[in-house]
RNA sequence: GCGGGCGUGGCGAAACUGGUAGACGCAACGGACUUAAAAUCCGUUUUCCUUUUGGAAGUGCCGGUUCGAGUCCGGCCGCCCGCACCA
């Protein structure tokens, strides 16, 4: 009678196994010898205390991958905790808990959550970023930073919540009002910190196109993001006065000067210098700039509101005819952080001009003829044309491409000295300035008269204060009592620490270089590093795509700049990959609130609330979250099933890169694989039996050696899928076997159990571990060498090829590998089923795909 | 609004560089075993027409290229993600 694996017994007493050896302890460069390195990394959670399922599939992924490489690799395969951030805050404000005790408590339940999930981590090299020993060299490379021309402070503005006295999160502006006061939220000017990101904005773009191992989608987001655009800087003289009296010119940039002939207004930003000086005499103008700040600073929440305007009442002259005067307004949709902050309307060629030139009766002149399009008859309703043609309508540009017309305006302008060719970025300096008190110190002190200083490396780090007081609203660091109280490292006299922290990206964008070598006594261990970057594979959720991986790809080029880090090619992550979510059904009960999935049931075809028996109804399937009521938690599936099963269950099905619906029918399918490979590998013979050299015995060992074969490639290109699919196919195809006495079956059924308990170990390492030993395998297949297929398994003699007849399939034949193309026509064409469809037709062609198709072409 | 992605059976999906659409799993249905159930095992399952043999249609929609299109091109529709202070 065959034994039910036990998963409960089995994958503890594998973890301390592992454990016991040590297998998973990443070798330093100097201990490694010849084995290649690879540094596999996914990114490191933010310790809410509690795992779901998207970390175990994120870290699922990781391990197969990591487990995958573990032969013959020298593995780093380190966690650890991106610690500092807002929800210790709110924990601290809602509940009055200690952000720090509250956070290392986190840490610690997930800790304790990860265990069971026997992923083949690297323990010894857990960091924590709120931990003095992070931020500490987190400070000091904030120093070199600054050294390096590569920090600096300027004005910008943030969410303001007048209610609370304190700056908001985006996040936490909802409609334009505070998320806790309701209050509209204003937009406000603070003198804050900056890293020079932009420095490097032509080498981020460029070293996109190294990134060969990246998601083309994620390279064009990045790409995009960086927004280089060529353009011209156009200087519009003002007519007659401005409102500030003295202004003589606007500068404006466009992408499109060779539709200045179709020019109908200038628009500036509700922030811009001359909109403020506007305001100061026409209050509309103030009630406009009012409401444009209550939007809030999210470039989403000013581009989606409605398109408004005012009237600055004053003119500009237009570059090339200055009789031509042309009015400037203000507009809540032009951003002042993107190129000066104004721009000028065409509104035939451009949507958002138009909507805005027709809400406020404003000329609309075409003056792109689109290809095909009549000059007499093409007009401009609601929809602009945005596409290339041939310009009309604007005197000496006239018949020109779009293209030539941009290079003749430019000419044009820089010959009558009103503007010039230029580049502009949409990439903007990095903001790191938080008012918060849970995040890393900014080590600086101002002094009245030494200004604002940097902290002397000896005198680091900046401790957070152990005391914050969450009581009433604002930074708990501004308030502190004698915190900021200290002395001017350059003068000695009284002076103030600086009370902003680091925005929590800076401690995620570092961290794969402290993991080289997390101990070290300078931030980053050169050597260590060196060694180990890039790290070769890395693996996340897709939202990191633009500011987390850029940020990161930032700092290793800052790194290099300081003289902290030695990565040649300023990539610090040479493969990535972005996984999807783990989905659920959401349903809610017959007074609308959201329930648990668990709380339904069907009764007599209808969908019923358990406790209730009242109707529920199903609201599709979503991310899971807390308040929709679909979380499953993974601990408890892991305690029912095991942890092979909730493994097994995230990597099956759904392509890693896309969405995985969670279902317990699916839970229910895994267990039962578990228990079938089990059991066919217990059920294998104890004996060879001879060769395996035909009949069910030699198909059995080419389904084998095809599955290797497609295991190794789905694990290299990241379509565990498919492996999944294919071990399924194995176990069947074991299973069958069970009732063959075919000669030599023996021999193929103990290597397709050998081989089935090595390719599923990166999946369900456990029960690898388990069939591993059953069968008698040497020491434990996390540390066995991956199986290789034979080449001569995977081929055939004969191959079976589809005939088709126009198109359509009509026959199959079986004809020998190496064929000549008549050979397989003549074949084909005998074949009665294919000769059936050619009666009473002419053949006019034959396609012979050798190993592939048939096509015969007859009328 | 801007940027990016996705769309194939009842469901999740597979299909190498254009070459037999639906591997594998889930659900459903039928059967075996059982006093019964659970578990397990075996089988059927894209749709429509046909008693069968077989035929037709079919990868969101419309059109194009090709001997041949899920795959390439153009236009639409729908859904999802990001938008700089959530991480």
């Amino acid at each position: 009678m065959a034994s039910r694996y036990n998963p409960r017994e089995t994958e503890k007493k594998w973890r301390a196994r592992w454990q016991d050896a040590q297998v998973f302890r990443a070798k330093s460069s100097t201990e490694a010898g010849d084995a290649p390195k690879a540094y596999v990394l996914e990114m490191f959670p933010y310790p809410s205390g509690r795992l779901h399922m998207g970390h175990v599939r994120n870290y699922a992924m990781g391990d197969v991958v990591a487990r995958y490489r573990a032969n013959g690799y020298n593995v780093l395969h380190p966690m650890g905790w991106d610690s500092f951030g807002l929800p210790a805050e709110n924990a601290a404000i809602e509940r009055n808990a200690d952000p720090r005790g509250w956070t290392r408590q986190n840490i610690a339940a997930m800790k304790d959550q990860f265990e069971p999930l026997g992923l083949s981590l690297d323990w010894s090299r857990e960091l924590s970023t709120c931990e003095e020993d992070y931020y500490a060299h987190q400070q000091a490379i904030f120093l070199k930073l600054w050294e390096n021309d590569l920090v600096y402070r300027k004005t910008s503005k943030v969410n303001w919540d007048p209610v609370e006295n304190t700056v908001l999160a985006n996040e936490q502006v909802v409609d334009g009002k505070g998320w806790r006061s309701g209050a509209p939220v204003e937009s406000r000017e603070l003198e804050q910190w900056f890293f020079r990101i932009t420095r490097f904005n032509e080498d981020l773009l460029q070293g996109l196109e190294g990134l060969d191992r990246w998601p083309e989608k994620v390279r064009i987001m990045q790409a995009n993001w960086i927004g280089k655009s060529r353009g011209a800087t156009i200087r519009w003289p003002v007519a007659g006065k401005a409102p500030d009296g003295k202004t003589t010119h606007i500068d404006v940039f466009t992408t499109r000067p060779d539709t200045l002939y179709g020019a109908s207004f200038l628009a500036l930003a509700p922030d811009h210098p001359l909109t403020k000086a506007a305001a100061a005499a026409n209050p509309d103008v103030a009630k406009f700039i009012k409401e444009a700040a209550a939007l809030g600073t999210s470039e989403e929440a000013i581009e989606k509101a409605p398109k408004l305007g005012v009237d600055l009442g004053f003119t500009v002259k237009h570059p090339f005819d200055p009789d031509w005067e042309i009015p400037v307004w203000a507009a809540n949709f032009v951003l002042s952080s993107y190129g000066s902050g104004a721009v000028f309307g065409s509104p035939a060629g451009d949507q958002r001009d138009l909507d805005f030139a027709r809400k406020y009766d404003l000329p609309v002149k075409p003056v792109v003829l689109p290809p095909k399009a009549d000059a007499a008859t093409h007009t401009i309703e609601n929809e602009a044309y945005v596409g290339p043609g041939t310009i009309y309508n604007s005197d000496f540009l006239d018949g020109l491409s779009t293209a030539d017309a941009i290079e003749a305006a430019i000419k044009r302008l820089e010959d009558l000295e009103l503007g010039t060719a230029a580049t502009t970025w949409r990439l903007r300096d990095w903001g790191v300035s938080r008012q918060r008190y849970w995040g890393c110190p900014i080590p600086a002190v101002r002094c009245k008269s030494c200004g604002v200083v940097p902290v002397p490396e000896d005198q680091l780090p900046v401790r957070l204060p152990d005391d914050p007081d969450f009581s009433a609203p604002g930074n708990p660091l501004a308030r502190h009592p004698t915190w900021k109280h200290t002395t001017c490292p350059k003068c000695g006299g009284e002076a103030e620490r600086e009370t902003d922290t680091l925005d929590t990206f800076v401690d995620s964008s570092w961290y794969f270089a402290r993991f080289c070598d997390p101990k070290s006594k300078t931030p980053i261990n050169k050597t260590e590093a060196a060694y180990w970057l890039p790290v070769d594979q890395y693996i996340g959720g897709v939202e990191h795509a633009v500011l987390h991986l850029l940020y990161s790809r930032f700092f290793a080029r800052a790194l290099n700049a300081c003289g902290l880090l030695d990565l040649p090619s300023g990539e610090p992550f040479a493969g990535l990959f972005t996984q999807g979510m783990v989905t659920h059904e959401t349903f809610k009960n017959a007074s609308g609130q959201w329930i648990q999935p668990d709380e339904v049931e069907m009764r007599d075809g209808a969908l019923v609330e358990i406790s209730t028996g009242k109707p529920a109804t199903v609201h599709g399937v979503e991310k899971m979250s807390k308040s929709k009521k679909n979380v499953v938690d993974p601990v408890a599936i892991i305690g029912d099933y095991g942890a092979d099963v909730a493994r097994w269950f995230v990597l099956s099905d759904s392509p890693p890169e896309r969405d995985v619906q969670w279902s317990q029918e699916g839970v229910e399918g895994a267990w039962r694989f578990i228990q079938k490979a089990w059991s066919v590998v217990e059920a294998s013979p104890e004996q060879d039996d001879g060769e395996a050299t035909e009949g069910d015995a030699l198909e059995l060992r080419r389904l084998t050696h095809r599955v290797i074969k497609q295991v190794t490639q789905g694990i290299e290109q990241f379509r565990f899928n498919t492996a999944v699919a294919q071990l399924y196919e194995l176990a069947n195809a074991m299973r069958k076997a069970e009732s063959s006495s075919a000669p030599g079956m023996g021999t193929a059924r103990r290597e397709a159990a050998r081989t089935l308990a090595q390719l599923v170990s990166p999946f369900a390492p456990h029960l690898g571990e388990e069939c591993w030993a059953k069968i008698g395998g040497d020491g434990l297949v996390a540390t066995a060498s991956w199986p290789v297929a034979n080449p001569d398994l995977l081929t055939s003699n004969s191959v079976t090829l589809p005939v088709q007849v126009n198109g359509k399939r009509r026959g199959e034949i079986v004809v020998p590998k190496d064929a000549s193309n008549d050979a397989v026509e003549q074949t084909a064409r005998a074949n009665p089923d294919v000769a059936s469809h050619l009666e009473g037709v002419t053949v006019r062609k034959v396609i012979v795909v050798p190993g592939r198709i048939v096509n015969i072409v007859a009328s």
